[in-house]
DNA sequence: TGCGTCTTCAACCTTTTGGTTGACTTGGTT
DNA sequence: AACCAAGTCAACCAAAAGGTTGAAGACGCA
C-alpha cells in the first residue's frame, strides 16, 4: 500500500471535508435550509424568514454549509443567492454505504455461523438423547 | 396535512436522532471507530489502542455513538463488547438521497432551460448577423 | 448625493464538546 | 482475602458552536 505524503494529505483533506459535511448537517436549521434549497435557490433573507433567529445567525449557518461544500453563493447586486451543490452528498453516501454493507455482510455471516451451530447442536442433542 | 401532536413529536424525535447521528459521525475518531467496528465487535480497550487519547475519552465517544443508535454494548464479565448497528445508516441515507435527488432533478431542468435559451440565442445571433 | 436594503464583520456571551485526572465498581485470579 | 484489569463516573478545563447586538460595506434608486 502506497503511503506517499500526497496521498496522506489527500486522505486527511477528504477526512476533513467529511467531518465538515457531517457537522454541517448535524444542525436541524441547516438541514432545513438544505431541504429548502433543494426546491430552488434563495437569498439569505428568504432563508432566514422561517426561523426565529437573526439574519446574522443564518449568514453564519450558510458559511458553515459553504465551507462544507454543500452550498455556493453568487452575486446579484446586493443579493447573494444561495445554491445547493448536490455532488458533495456522494461523499457521504459512499462513506455510509461502505460501512453499512460491511456490517451487514458480517451480520449475514454471523447468521450463517449461528445457523450452523444450531444444526450441530440439534445433532449433538439427538446423539446425547440416544446415548442416555 | 395532519398535524396531530403525536405526529409532531415523532417528527421531532426523528429530527433529533438525525442530528445525533450526523453529529456523532462528524468526529474523525468516531468515524474511525465505526470503520473498525464494521470489521467486527471490539472492546473499549481495543478501540482505544490506536488513538493517543485516554480510555475515558473513548468511553465518552462510545456513549455518543450509542445515543445516536449507531452502536450497542453488551456485557461479558468486565468486558463491554461494542457492536455496530447498521440499521440507523438507513435514516441518513434516506435523508441524503431525498434532497440530492431533488437538487439533481432541478439541475437537469435548469440544464434543459439553458440549452433552450442557448439555441434561441444562436438563432437570434444568426438573424442579427444576416441583418448587418 | 443621500437613503434604504441586503449582507457580512466584529465583539461578546453562554452552552456544548472533547479532553484530562482521580476515584470507584465489577468481576477474575492467585 | 488481596490484587489486578476493564470500564465508568465526576469534576474540571480549554476551545468551539450558536446565538445576540451594533457597525460597516456594497448596491440600487430618488
Amino acid at each position: 500500500m502506497v503511503c506517499s505524503t500526497e496521498r496522506l494529505s489527500k486522505e486527511m483533506a477528504v477526512d476533513d471535508q467529511l467531518s465538515r459535511v457531517f457537522s454541517a448537517l448535524a444542525d436541524p436549521i441547516r438541514r432545513d435550509m438544505v431541504a429548502r434549497l433543494a426546491v430552488g435557490d434563495a437569498t439569505v433573507n428568504e432563508l432566514a424568514e422561517p426561523y426565529s433567529v437573526t439574519v446574522q445567525a443564518v449568514s453564519k449557518h450558510l458559511k458553515v454549509l459553504e465551507d462544507a461544500g454543500l452550498v455556493s453563493r453568487s452575486k446579484q447586486a446586493q443579493r447573494r443567492p444561495v445554491h445547493l451543490e448536490a455532488e458533495v452528498f456522494d461523499l457521504m453516501t459512499k462513506w455510509i454505504e461502505r460501512y453499512r454493507q460491511e456490517a451487514e455482510q458480517r451480520y449475514r455471516r454471523l447468521d450463517a455461523v449461528l445457523a450452523e451451530m444450531a444444526s450441530e447442536d440439534t445433532r449433538q442433542t439427538r446423539v446425547e438423547g440416544e446415548a442416555s
